[in-house]
DNA sequence: ACCTGAACACCGTTCAAGT
DNA sequence: ACCTGAACACCGTTCAAGT
């Protein structure tokens, strides 16, 4: 049972690196956001193992509401304005929060806490996809994975001129959107990534991160 | 006139450089790179104020070097092919360079060098997207700016599996460009940006970099 | 005119000492 | 059981001393 201050030290904490890291990005210091939770420094590592896991901690949680949203647009009436609704809400997460675009390449699947929201994110993803698709009204050979790294993109399309045209975004997402209407559907050339793919991927982000570790020695 | 020592560090500094960013991405530390080009870690700053210009050198190349490209696509007799292939050569150059994906958002537009070259991108992007807008293959709306944000996306979209599936960015290149085809076209809710919003972006993200500088001293 | 390596400020992380 | 702040290794950057 942990102690009283220890638990509402490690929800300052997360409330400060949560402010922090959508302010000012992925390197605020350890330092700023133990100033900002009234802690000391060293008090961040007590609880959690390092920075990254502290990040990883908190873009689980965000992955995780997103899924959540996700889940509760399963049974729209509208298939397709249901999915456009999801990848609106995904690059959201993205246009509020600077460290999340810049963590979604990086950190992304090497932690647990990420690697179980992601897989849930996928999840609701290819339930959405599968609605609209047997509505007819997004194209047979699109996926939920598509979906999913498709809404980053337009995320990152749009995060060079995030401050000084705000509402960008939306002008890629409803790009891509089109482009995944069946009356625009051509050939591609390689075929959707599958489960797999991300958890092999997931292993190699984990081995480079460990001889990260192990240099340090 | 520059002595012949000088010069020949500074060659093997972008050298070792370019190579060390593309393997490691934008966190190589500059002591890895001052020892593959064999000089001290000192001499990279006697050539280059700051890690930051030392990338923003090399990045400034490279879309040079895509700019080049792309010039030479203005007459090709086919523009939807044209540009596709512009677009195709533009991801390339993400695929194979970690650094370009993390710099893409950052540094991109603070450095004069960056600057210059990525006018020089929007100029031929826009020229290429004219002739294929005029030619019919692409929809109206669609401008060179859009062009240069969406095979950023593509390359970005991809990017998480980029080492676990090689040619995956080809997927959601050709779905983005059925996006472009006119048969799809839907009204877009908001207007593509213009250079005068790549240039505020640009002042911006110069004043945010002086201000780290001066938190320094 | 340029190279070098020691020195500096900063960062993430560890840990002995406190309570 | 947890907090604290001094200490450590590392990083980008500066600069006096060399050639």
């Amino acid at each position: 049972m942990p102690r009283a201050d220890a638990a509402r030290n490690r929800r300052s904490l997360l409330d400060a690196a949560s402010a922090e890291l959508a302010a000012h990005g992925l390197d605020v210091s350890i330092a700023r956001i133990a100033a900002r939770a009234g802690v000391a420094k060293g008090t961040v590592f007590n609880h959690f193992p390092s920075k990254e896991d502290l990040v990883a901690e908190i873009f689980g949680d965000r992955v995780a509401g997103l899924v959540a949203l996700g889940e509760g647009l399963r049974d729209a009436v509208d298939p397709g304005s249901a999915l456009l609704q999801f990848m609106t809400a995904g690059i959201e997460l993205h246009a509020n929060d600077r460290s999340l675009c810049e963590a979604a390449a990086s950190i992304s699947r090497a932690d647990p806490r990420v690697r179980e929201a992601s897989e849930g994110l996928a999840q609701v993803a290819e339930d959405l996809t599968g609605r609209a698709r047997r509505a007819g009204v997004i194209r047979a050979d699109v996926t939920g994975h598509d979906i999913v790294l498709l809404f980053n993109a337009a995320a990152q399309a749009a995060a060079p001129l995030g401050d000084t045209v705000p509402g960008l975004w939306r002008r890629y997402l409803h790009l891509i959107f089109d482009g995944l209407r069946p009356e625009a559907a051509h050939q591609l050339p390689v075929a959707a990534p599958t489960t797999e793919d991300f958890n092999t991927a997931a292993q190699n982000a984990r081995a480079n991160t460990l001889d990260q570790r192990n240099r340090h020695r």
